[in-house]
Order: structure tokens, then C-alpha cells, then sequence
DNA sequence: GTCTATAAAAGGATAGAC
DNA sequence: GTCTATCCTTTTATAGAC
């Protein structure tokens, strides 16, 4: 806003370090030290740049969540079939958390450390919360029936592909063992079967089959 | 271990506070002046029960992974349906995350701040990761496919008990525009929906269904 | 065991030279 | 714009009286 005819290079390299530090060690665990030393500059130019520590952060803090929030928009505009949605939708976020794994835990750590920031961060990026799942209502109330809620089934695959990077150290050590290159196998192999899964939980069933146990 | 003969309710008044604080705010964003307050009682006398902040949370930490872990053994040792074994499962970590709904969050900063330290709780709370999903591995295995690794349906259906819980403040306002009340019904709601779609999730399909696109 | 007071260290931010 | 040196607040941890 304010900070126009500086050497680009230098704020990006800024950048570019507090992006990984505080995606991995999250705001209260970032230290400005490590931020600089990282980006190969003094505490003191740091500073020069973004004024405080929260400010950096919110700078990385909004990026993220600006990737992370509205790449329903664009690709939920067309009217293709629900499953080629589905398929595209996880595709792409598979893509992004491929070249960011870190990004779920942080966003979910800040979420849950200031709640009330949420109204903000939507109003900054320019999201309008309720836009980002109306462009799905259609095809998947027309799926999923009129008396079960779609909601459900976006919350489903959502976390079932968030969920595996979010949890992966954990994760990978129970299910494999620790081994990371079968982890990541694992989790490419997610991206043809999610949306199998996703689809097949679509079918309609006689709610009989239910024992209340 | 070494702490005998101190007055419990002191010491317990100090680990009720601390959990509360560290897993609202994470291990950096704690601070022992905070859970003394909370406590009612001072800070040196927090230092006197619990040597360091890192012990503390120590303490805490393992309790809340001992929690959240090994609570399928029990569970998934008879000989009932996959059903009704997922039904279980699912309920009991439902219970669970009502009374203590930042337990995820908590579980999931800590584990992507110190990954290593894995092994060693897996060690203190005497769990053998390997043996979490064996009882499990019969029946997914029989009722999944020989094909197909039955690791992703439990993978699945983790995350979609889990995630909801960790994702809240975001969901909730996305989905219910910031209502609450609506988003603990929604909740309370997966218990049913979440094995019935995991269920149906299991149904065998010809893969001749999916376009490569 | 519990407290007040204080030490000791860490970490964010600024001053001022270059 | 960038650095070194320094300030100042916060926070963990301890000393020592009661």
C-alpha cells in the first residue's frame, strides 16, 4: 500500500522466508530471528519492510488463506456434471497442498488461535462465505437427495482430502510405519479415490438398512 | 514418579488449568502466568509441582494423545460386523471430542510441531501403532476388496469425524453463517451420517465408471 | 507448600551510523 | 536500504521468607 519504489528483492525474500517459518512453526512459534536469518537480512530490515511481526504474519496469513478458501469460485462456475466437479475440485486442492503441505495445519491453527479474525480475512480476499457453496447447491441437492443435507457431503470430501496432510505425521507413522515415500504414494493414489468414494456415498439407500443398535 | 506424598489438589487444580490453557492457545502460546491464574494459585508454586513449562505440557500432551489413540483397541477387539464396529468407533470419538473439542486441533499443532517426539509417546502411553488397525484389517479387508488398500477407508472415515471439529470456526461460518447452534446439530447429525456414508462408500463398483477426463 | 520478589533469558522493536 | 548495537517488554525460572 505504502511501500511502493523499494527493492523488490529484498521484500520477497522476506517474504518468501516468513512464508516457510511461520507456515511451520505458526504465528506464536515464529521467531523474527529465524525469519531473518532465513532470508539472509538483519532483524533490523525486517522490520524496515513490515512493521511488526503481526503485520508480516498477516501478510503470509492472508496469502494462505486466499489460496486456500476460494478455488472453489472459478471452478464450480461451469455446468458440468457433479462428479467431473468433484474430480477437478480435489484435483486442484491436491495440487496446491502437494506444493504446500504445511498449509492446512496452518490455517487451521490460526483459525482456531483468533476465530473472530475470519470475518476480516473474508472481507480482505475479497470472499464472500456464502457465494463459496452456492455454485454446488444445484447438482448436489439434485444428488443427494432433498432429504439429507448437502453440507454433509461437502464437509466429507473436504476432509477426506485435507485431513491426510493435516494429520500426516501421525498418519504416516501409524498406518506406514514412518515410511514417507509410501505416504505419499498413499496420498496420490487419494486423488482418483476420493471422488470414487465421494460418489458412491451419493447413492441412494432405504434408510431401513440402518440398525439402531 | 517422584512426586508422592504432595497434596492431589494442588497438583490436580494446576493440570485441569493447564490443560485448558495449553490446548486452547498450543505450547508457545501458553503462558504459566495464565495457568496459574487459572489455577488460583501462584506461579513458583506451579514451578514447584512441575519443574519447567516443557514438563507441564508434557504431562498434558500425554494424556490427551493417550486419549485420543488407543481408543479403538478396546473397541475393535470382538468379532461384530464392520457396521457396527465403525458405529462404535465413530460414537465413542464423538463423545469424546463433545467434552473436549479442542483435542484435535491440539493433537494435530503438536504432533506438526515436534513429529519426532511421535515415537516416544507411541512408548509412554504404551500403544504399538502397528496394533491400532490390525483388529480392524479382517473385515475392511473382506468387505473392501482385495484390490483396493483398506488403509483409505480409514483414512475416510478419521476424517470425517475428526475434521469437522478442527475446522470449525471456518466451517461454521462458511456453512452456517457463524450460527452455532446450527453447526453443534449439524455435528451431531454425522453421527449417524458418517457411517452410513462410509458404508455405502464400501460398495463395490465396476471401475469401468470413471473417465479419466 | 505457598508466597513475594527478583534474577535471567528471550524476543520484538527502535536508534543511528553508513 | 541495510547493518550493529541497544532498548524494553515479556516470560520463564529461582531464591528465600513464611
Amino acid at each position: 500500500m505504502d511501500n511502493i519504489n523499494q527493492d523488490p528483492g529484498s521484500a520477497e525474500k522476506i517474504l518468501e522466508a516468513a512464508r516457510k517459518v511461520f507456515q511451520q512453526k505458526g504465528y506464536h512459534g515464529a521467531r523474527m530471528q529465524e525469519i531473518a536469518d532465513e532470508a539472509g537480512i538483519s532483524k533490523a530490515s525486517l522490520h524496515y519492510y513490515f512493521r511488526s511481526k503481526e503485520k508480516l504474519f498477516g501478510e503470509i496469513f492472508r496469502e494462505a488463506f486466499g489460496q486456500f478458501i476460494p478455488s472453489m469460485q472459478q471452478l464450480m462456475g461451469g455446468d458440468n456434471s457433479l462428479e467431473q466437479k468433484m474430480h477437478w475440485l480435489i484435483r486442484r486442492y491436491i495440487a496446491l497442498l502437494e506444493e504446500h503441505p504445511s498449509l492446512p495445519q496452518f490455517i487451521l491453527s490460526e483459525i482456531n488461535r483468533d476465530p473472530e479474525s475470519i470475518g476480516k480475512l473474508f472481507l480482505e480476499t475479497g470472499v464472500r462465505p456464502e457465494a463459496l457453496m452456492a455454485p454446488l447447491l444445484p447438482s448436489l441437492s439434485a444428488a443427494y437427495g432433498k432429504d439429507r443435507d448437502p453440507r454433509h457431503f461437502l464437509v466429507n470430501v473436504v476432509a477426506m482430502t485435507i485431513f491426510p496432510y493435516a494429520a500426516r505425521p501421525l498418519l504416516e507413522r501409524i498406518l506406514f510405519n514412518g515410511d514417507g515415500e509410501a505416504y505419499d504414494r498413499f496420498l496420490s493414489e487419494r486423488s482418483q479415490l476420493v471422488p470414487e468414494a465421494a460418489m458412491r456415498s451419493l447413492s441412494q439407500k432405504d434408510p431401513a438398512q440402518n440398525s439402531e443398535l
